[in-house]
DNA sequence: CAACCATCACTGGTCAGACCAGTGATCCCG
DNA sequence: CGGGATCACTGGTCTGACCAGTGATGGTTG
């Protein structure tokens, strides 16, 4: 087996097993080359693929350091691969909200066809949990009223592949749901979206359904990305597994 | 920026992005290192940091090879429990088609909004290779044209997600192509749309390439439904798991 | 002719040593 | 005493060399 790959899961053992906690320095590069007789490219080779998987962090001029969340299962990176688009790619998070557009459009316009008298009432249960919820504390009811719509088009495709988007998803509503609603104005807006939404899915207007939940993703990216341009920085909330459980065990 | 990150998220973007597909080769170190003018060092430190994130496989002697799972390991990936939605349930092969006029309609516009002249090539190659292709014999220029426009929507997201529909559409496809095509009038409408879309693209339409698209995949599915009406049974070719084709590998 | 093996031109893996670039303490001068 | 220069660290990049798998090519041999 190649060293570097020796030297990378020798380093994260070291730290995972209590050796070094979080916050904590990691011996310099050339001091870890002379112990492990190793040359430095092969650390520092090493170094990068633990920095790739999220276990440390380095900081020119001062050196390396366990990263604070290195349990590691509630970090985003576990959240699947396509997750870490999101650290450092911003542009993905309005792909994503360009391809939901779309999406969520089809959904409300299929939902409004086709709904029956149970999926109502599901629609309805979802969108009276989400008025009743303080938005700021949870973003799932937002979500799960999307999801209703989205079950009620009665595509399996459909469902299938915006369920596979499901984190991510949940991800840019939490997002959109801490960054937009302290702004009053737009937390109108969007309160008033989602009755509109609601009210033409009951009423069985499929156009108008689709046209307003496409306003609703566009208002939602455009409003982050005005928030961006104004140089507020995004909140980046990580997705809450569903069984919770912290538990940041064995460490220090 | 540190420079090897810079070179890390460049490869990643342009591996996700569409640029580079599963299982496909990356240039060699001392080649990407030539191209994006850094040392061979700094091309090995960001390739181990993508090794770290999953996005890469490295095989000493052989190169670096896109992983498999980039674009999700637990979600669309493995095809297995929608694949048995078809059998039996030709309702879904319409869901599917519903799915795609949207999504191929979003790829369309996006592609005569964004497409370089890089892309446009890529879109003139296959279109050529379409129309010099008998149709009835294989599918595979079809598809290999959608995926160019797809493609050239710049949009890693919409990439990944018709991506990991692949093999069903490519079924559609050829279902399409294999049911359709000997209908004379019906194969002369859908090499017009293929025309119509082409031009729309090259000539940076977008509201034209999409209604083009969209009104191409729609065409498909009625048409298909007619036939299905009339009593013709559907032909259903299985998918060729053979060489995924897509070797762009244009850097820097 | 066919089977085989040496060679060669790739690929990544490792090494050594040099120099650049941030960081922060320390020291010396105003 | 205060503040800037210095110095000894840290990581970041470059160079060029050599080792080690891989596979195709082509010549040798049974």
């Amino acid at each position: 087996m190649a060293i570097s790959r020796e030297v990378s899961y020798r380093l994260e053992r070291l730290i995972l097993d209590g050796g070094l906690a979080p916050e904590q320095k990691i011996p310099s590069e050339r001091q870890l080359a002379a112990r492990l007789r190793v040359s430095r490219s092969v650390i520092r080779e090493a170094l990068h693929e633990l920095q790739g998987r999220g276990v440390i962090e380095t900081r020119h001029g001062k050196g390396s350091f366990v990263s604070t969340m290195v349990p590691g299962s509630d970090d985003l990176r576990e959240q699947g691969p396509l997750m870490h688009l999101f650290e450092g790619h911003p542009r993905t998070l309005y792909d994503l909200l360009e391809v939901r557009e779309q999406l969520e459009g089809q959904a409300a316009f299929l939902a409004a066809k086709r709904a029956t008298s149970l999926d109502h009432h599901r629609i309805t249960k979802a969108f009276r949990a989400l008025e009743e919820t303080d938005p700021l504390s949870n973003a799932r009811p937002d979500h799960g009223f999307h999801q209703a719509i989205v079950e009620a088009s009665h595509n399996p495709i459909l469902v299938h592949v915006l369920n596979s988007l499901k984190n991510m998803m949940l991800m840019t509503v939490q997002a959109s749901v801490a960054n937009l609603n302290p702004r009053a104005e737009k937390r109108k807006k969007i309160v008033q979206q989602h009755r509109q939404l609601y009210e033409a899915i009951m009423a069985g207007r499929p156009a108008s359904a689709q046209r307003v939940a496409m306003a609703h993703v566009r208002f939602v990216s455009e409003s982050l990305r005005d928030m961006e341009n104004e140089g507020s920085e995004l909140i980046r909330i990580p997705v809450i597994p569903e069984t919770a459980g912290c538990q940041h065990s064995s460490i220090g």
